[in-house]
DNA sequence: GCCAACGTTGGC
DNA sequence: GCCAACGTTGGC
């Protein structure tokens, strides 16, 4: 597909590979995992307002010995309310949300394949990755927007270029 | 395990 | 509606 008719958006998804690794994600039904836990207002709108199915996601493994991308995935929609938050056995148990108003959502993700991992050390040598938000200090958020030229650097990467 | 950075909470 | 206190995230 030409570059210019290709409209999907792209994103870097945190998971912890404890939860949920890239290879856990692969060997799921169809790769497809629902990515349950987002406890974030700013990712969760992310998901509910600008996620389109098809778009783009880097798989990133974080809280772990060497945090980076180690796989490539893509948003699968499915758009629906998270049930983790309304079980108190569950360890995103919000007690503050309720069935008849739900705070939270969940969404499908579908892993392609995985990577080598391209760790934040070698992200940081990309001058043309200065500014995504992953790398930027102090930041937590879970989910984060990529711009299409920081996703074609990261192709670039992965292809040896 | 440390701790800087950040988001949320709640008293006022 | 401010903002100090607190809890959490996540790289190191």
């Amino acid at each position: 597909m030409p570059a210019s008719q290709d409209t999907r958006r792209f994103w870097l998804m945190k998971n912890e590979p404890d939860e949920y690794s890239i290879d856990h994600a692969l060997s799921a039904p169809d790769a497809t995992i629902a990515w349950n836990g987002v406890r974030n207002y700013q990712a969760r709108n992310f998901m509910r307002d600008d996620m389109q199915v098809g778009d783009g996601v880097l798989y990133w493994h974080s809280s772990c010995a060497e945090p980076g991308i180690y796989g490539i995935a893509r948003i699968a929609g499915n758009l629906r309310v998270d049930p983790s938050q309304f079980d108190p056995a569950d360890p995103y148990y919000d007690p503050k949300s309720s069935p008849d108003k739900p705070r939270w959502l969940t969404l499908d993700v579908q892993a392609l394949r995985k990577t080598r991992p391209l760790l934040i050390a070698e992200l940081r040598e990309q001058p043309a990755l200065a500014h995504m938000r992953v790398l930027q200090k102090g930041n937590r958020l879970s989910i984060t927007p990529v711009s299409t030229e920081e996703w074609q650097v990261i192709e670039g990467l992965l292809q040896g270029r």
